[in-house]
DNA sequence: AGTAATTGACCGAACGTTCAGTCAAAATTA
DNA sequence: TAATTTTGACTGAACGTTCGGTCAATTACT
């Protein structure tokens, strides 16, 4: 019962904080919509803050756990690259509103704050495993590579968030997979 | 006289916007900086959404012009790609405080509401240019093609306003150009 | 030139509203 | 009955916006 009180107040103000944003999300708001008492909150919850931080780490969690077993097991470097570019969109896919909620904190300094060393630990995480790979790959500027990787699958994911559905995100995958691995280029012709 | 306050206004508000967010700067904020009352903004904008829009139609046109002036008189289309790039980037550098406004706006549905129509013309009109672009290179898909260099653009500007200065922005214009122009990879050994 | 009338840039106290957070009371459970 | 959980009216701070009023400078008049 107390979960799930809590597990519905999570949920709820996840779905809210995304679609309208942290700030304009009130915590009346919230306990309306997930059938409790503004008073409520605050027993499992100390604050505002605190409740987008649960929300935050149990993301950050997921999403740890999904990519680092997802890189597992593949031997062949090209393979690894492919999967780690796929499982990351299919995860941005399936926890949609969290990558919202994310995208729009990214910005927001003062909020950012108090939840940015749960992300800081991630992204570099991120940028090593890419710089790993590149070198595994040979590639003669493996940094470069890595960091190129990413701002391109970030601005994917910023144009898949920002357009929704008919964003046509597994083909950008392929073409980005294809750009990167492809002897030759795709683009020209 | 008029003209000072007018600019100092636009001025202060753009700084504090950009670097506090729209929602986390007040007028008083705005106008306590900028050495003028708080009801004197009122005489120049009738409402904080409209000093919002002042502020971006202006950035919008600047962008506008810069760009449009720059992909003229380029006869051969990889050298246009390497100029979309690197004036986009060069625009982005001079006027980082816009973009980061712009960037922390782009997922505040209800504020970007009242600015959208002004950004919508210009975003159209660059994935048409994109496509016209990688249409002339005789990319067996352009739109792709098109797609996949905004993302890597606005992933590369997104990544760049986030970390300021000590990202090696002009590096990586150099490796993303090279990636969709060379016809062999640069990532692989 | 000197004086009076008019302007509008400018101020900041005050208003209504919103919202995170509190707490005494009511409801529920043991 | 006693303890625990849940409620929602309430508080105070912060916010965008309004508005009556001031005053230096410009204009009109004598």
């Amino acid at each position: 019962m107390r979960e799930r009180s809590e597990e519905k107040i999570l949920t709820t103000a996840l779905e809210l904080f995304a679609t309208k944003g942290y700030k304009n999300t009130s915590i009346s708001e919230i306990a309306k919509k997930a059938d409790i008492s503004k008073g409520l909150m605050y027993n499992y919850f100390d604050s505002k803050q605190a409740l987008l931080r649960a929300i935050i780490t149990k993301a950050v969690n997921d999403g740890h756990d999904l990519v680092k077993h997802a890189m597992e097991d593949y031997s062949a470097p090209i393979l690894e690259l492919e999967h780690l570019v796929l499982d990351t969109f299919e995860h941005v896919k399936n926890n949609f509103q969290y990558w919202k909620l994310l995208t729009s904190l990214a910005h927001q300094q003062d909020i950012l704050a108090s939840v940015q060393d749960l992300m800081e630990e991630q992204k570099k995480w991120g940028i090593e495993k890419g710089i790993e790979l590149f070198t595994k790959l040979k590639s003669p500027n493996p940094m470069q590579s890595a960091f190129l990787l990413g701002a391109a699958m970030d601005g994917i994911m910023l144009h898949y968030i920002h357009t929704g559905d008919e964003y046509p995100i597994d083909a950008m995958a392929k073409s980005l997979i294809e750009t990167f691995t492809h002897p030759d280029s795709i683009h020209l012709g």
